[in-house]
DNA sequence: CTAAAATACGCAACCGTTTGCATTTTAATT
DNA sequence: AATTAAAATGCAAACGGTTGCGTATTTTAG
């Protein structure tokens, strides 16, 4: 068996030469002579050398692996987000190491942790909707390793990130309906601390003004995205005095578990009331009464944006070594009304 | 600024100790004075001292990680499959390098290339549908890197795989079409290339058999999953002279295409024409004619057994170094038909 | 009080590669 | 043929940690 793994010390010694000259035949350095340029090339083949990257790494100081966390890839935002990502990085030849936090602040505090050790040459992250301190980003910064926010932004100054204005899309989608006739437009928001979710009643609020409606804040409801809260939410809604026919829904989840209680209450989806919301599943428009529009979010553009600013940061790096405070990159993407093909 | 990054030797000098006695003294070595631990353990801690994972990594041989290969994040089966990976990954501290194939088995290859330049401890994949040689996963194999192949199983010999057998749930899911009356039950099938293609064939005949019917070759049709394929299938299907008044499909996606063709031409779901399909996705519960039925294949499972068993090989290979062939393991998963609750 | 045993620590090699600098070889010039 | 410039190669340190083995120091036992 043996299968020994062959280094460059082995080529060296069999060609007889020395080590460094095996080294530089093998990046086409210029002062090494052609004939044995040839020489070890050819033989690194016959033998199947292999470099062994974590040698490089670790001489170089440098991985080319950058570090995703994000809450869970069984969403469909999320493994969208970071199939953008893989792409981009494989393309510039990063390599991504992975991991979920699952929302739970501890966990993402161990990630962090062990993606230092791991000396990733970055990191992008979604964080967890439940972490509240944030030392452990500051860390980070501390050893110089660059991080960029993605879709989840913490409330921090002085951060990298890219993100999608909800705004415009939810001022959009509003206007769609108001358009449609609709004056009680009603809104199941997510959680309160979530800065997405303020975007949201801001672009409501703007849309309304636009219309020159007045805006009836008892008409938007904060949910903790659970199906019951959900359900709740509803409850409120058509028990308001104001007649609501439509809803704006959080994400295609919420607007999913909401129709499926509409139902229930046999209402008419998009007849006795119309739906519109965000996230735009590629799933959505096999369904009997899809949502009639829904706020696209380009999450595997979002994952990609982060990926190149991120490496943008990497290469900069170099440049800056002593603190050359550069700015902040605040890449916000507009989010967009798709109007679904069915209307 | 500065923010040099300590390392033991830092520590050794401030403490005018020896190296060797400070990598001793973190790691609780009983032949280190508990005074020096003490001391050591503290500085490290007030230096914030992180070890060089890269430095380990080269010197131990070892980097606690495993590389996942797989066709693309974003269907649904994947991405719940790596989750289960990830976890037990990071429940036993290894860490998870990810990569996306897209069907393409030159891209397979480069990034098998890469994570073995990586090297990486072990590699999960499950492999391209357009993977037609395995010599790439042999060279693994000669530098003894652990595969552990999942879902989609080249057809090799000696390989560790973990999958799911399709002949259960699909003679379930057929059974179950007969007992409801049907007497001409057709197929779309995916590519006969994969293993998972014919083990529904199997099942399939199977379920004939065991009620006694006669089976129809002509009623199972191999697509490569495009809808256009699957289009093709239908329209088959329903020139065949035999009344097909059910199907069976590969997969969701599938169904999903299927069924919009269907009500295209006019057919009412489960009424004209029933059908029964795999993997059970999340979404379909909340279609309007949903499946009446779905093969789950237990992606989180199967990740999680895929992890599993590959950390036995890796523990395995100190053992037996000189190519003491042990078994391969083969874990094959049953599957299980689930009934919609809406019927 | 001394020899032996136990305890605590240091030395140095090693993992595979890169790279600045010194050294040798070759080629060009006079 | 001697001198010099240019081209090709080698030496050795460095990256940060681990570990076998040797040594100094202390403890224990006789």
């Amino acid at each position: 068996m043996s299968s020994k793994v062959v280094t460059i010390k082995e080529i060296a010694k069999r060609l007889n030469i020395s080590i460094s000259t095996v080294s530089r035949a093998l990046h086409d350095h210029p002062s090494i002579g052609l004939r044995t340029k040839k020489n070890v090339q050819q033989l690194a083949k016959e033998l199947h050398y292999e470099p062994n990257q974590t040698a490089i790494f670790f001489q170089q100081r440098k991985t080319f692996t950058i570090g995703v966390i994000l809450p869970q890839l069984a969403e469909s935002f999320f493994s969208t987000a970071i199939s953008g990502i893989e792409d981009y990085a494989s393309l510039h030849n990063y390599t991504v190491l992975l991991a979920q936090s699952y929302d739970d602040e501890t966990k993402e505090r161990q990630i962090i942790e062990t993606m230092k050790h791991h000396r990733v040459d970055g990191i992008l992250i979604s964080i967890s909707k439940n972490t509240s301190q944030y030392d452990h980003f500051e860390s980070l910064k501390k050893i110089n390793i660059p991080v960029v926010f993605f879709d989840r932004i913490p409330k921090m100054n002085n951060i990298h990130y890219v993100a999608c204005n909800m705004q415009t899309g939810t001022s959009e989608a509003v206007d769609f309906l108001l358009k449609k006739g609709h004056r009680a437009v009603g809104m199941i928001n997510g959680p309160e601390t979530l800065l997405c979710s303020q975007d949201r009643v801001t672009g409501y609020i703007h849309a309304m003004r636009k219309n020159r409606l007045k805006y009836d804040p008892s008409l938007i409801i904060s949910t903790d995205l659970t199906p019951e809260s959900v359900e709740d939410a509803i409850d409120q809604l058509l028990s308001s005095r104001r007649k609501t026919s439509a809803i704006v829904t959080f994400n295609d989840y919420v607007a999913l578990d909401a129709m499926q209680y509409l139902k229930k209450l046999k209402l008419k989806i998009n007849k006795d009331i119309q739906v519109v919301s965000y996230a735009n599943f590629p799933l959505t428009q096999f369904l009997e009464n899809a949502p009639l529009a829904s706020v696209e979010q380009y999450p595997y553009l979002q994952g990609q944006k982060a990926m190149e600013t991120l490496l943008e940061l990497i290469a900069k790096k170099k440049d800056d070594e002593e603190g050359n405070n550069t700015a902040y990159f605040k890449i916000i993407l507009d989010s967009k009304l798709v109007i679904s093909k069915k209307n």
